[in-house]
DNA sequence: TTGACGACCATAATATCCCATGCTATCCCA
DNA sequence: TGGGATAGCATGGGATATTATGGTCGTCAA
């Protein structure tokens, strides 16, 4: 598998330190990233991280706003400014900075959510309030997408008649 | 055989496995995807499953959606974060992770339900249910087309609705 | 010297592999 | 056509490998 997928609740022990879920480790290993890229979440108060498709997608952001201009230096100074690659430890651990754990509300859990090229740290709480919300939005748009054009996500196979 | 049809009901040993019934691992494997895709299902309390096309079904909803909204972090949230990848053992056998057989009210035994270019897990007491629902909906469906057949002929105006 | 952090080791729980067992359906040949 | 051999399948269990997590011991720097 390439992409993040799925959750998983792991704890901070002692020191601070968290393991990567196993299945997002080899995900990073084959995006080849040295380390794991960390920032606050834009629109969430929780942290995105990933590899090289993250920074990608950062940079195509930064992309669609035209240089020098007040937008893009906020953005720029939002995204990479408060970034941080942290080193993970033979085991597949990290150690999140004070500053994270408290963008993020971070004690003693964190919740690891895929989200295909990258994946979010969450405070397991505050992350199935989110979902259940996720949740239902995403019943309430597909509703109103599938009505706009009718087979965008039926479970009807892509392609067939009627 | 190209798609998943039929239904199988298949028990759950000590460890947790199910097999996959023979049909649709031929399907899988032709499909290409390695391992299986799962997840909550949107409109029902069962589990969505499937390979390479679920998976296109998916992307191609978030393909939908502007690149770095909110929306789209909403959808992959509900959709990628709560999708498991499940590994399939040499027997051909899955083990369900606690979130999914809580969602689907699985415990000892699951029933496959062909549905194309996907299938999906059910609670056998819940599909049960489900199914006589369907037939029923499908009844009326069909009464209710029939007498609109024949409204159209009567001394009603074209097009007039009930 | 102390405190933070890195590499290394330990362990319990769990997933994964491999082999075994009935059961059923399929095939094949007299 | 009938009936035995055979292959495929769901299921079970023991052994092994992973994984999350905890702890120890240096090292380097303030």
């Amino acid at each position: 598998m390439e992409r993040f997928v799925s959750n998983f609740t792991n704890r901070l022990d002692a020191k601070g330190r968290v393991s990567i879920p196993a299945p997002f480790r080899t995900v990073l290993a084959r995006d080849g990233f040295e380390g794991l890229y960390v920032h606050p979440s834009l629109d969430a108060e929780a942290l995105d991280c990933g590899g090289n498709l993250l920074l990608q997608e950062i940079d195509g952001l930064l992309g669609t706003l035209s240089p020098y201009s007040e937008e893009r230096d906020m953005f720029s100074t939002a995204l990479l400014g408060t970034s941080e690659v942290l080193k993970v430890d033979p085991e597949g651990r990290v150690i999140l900075t004070e500053s994270l754990k408290a963008y993020g509300g971070i004690s003693s859990e964190v919740t690891f959510v895929g989200q295909g090229h990258k994946f979010q740290l969450w405070e397991p709480g505050r992350f199935r309030a989110h979902l259940e919300e996720a949740r239902n939005r995403v019943r309430d748009l597909r509703k109103e997408l599938s009505s706009r054009h009718a087979t965008a996500f039926s479970s009807r196979p892509q392609g067939a008649r009627e």
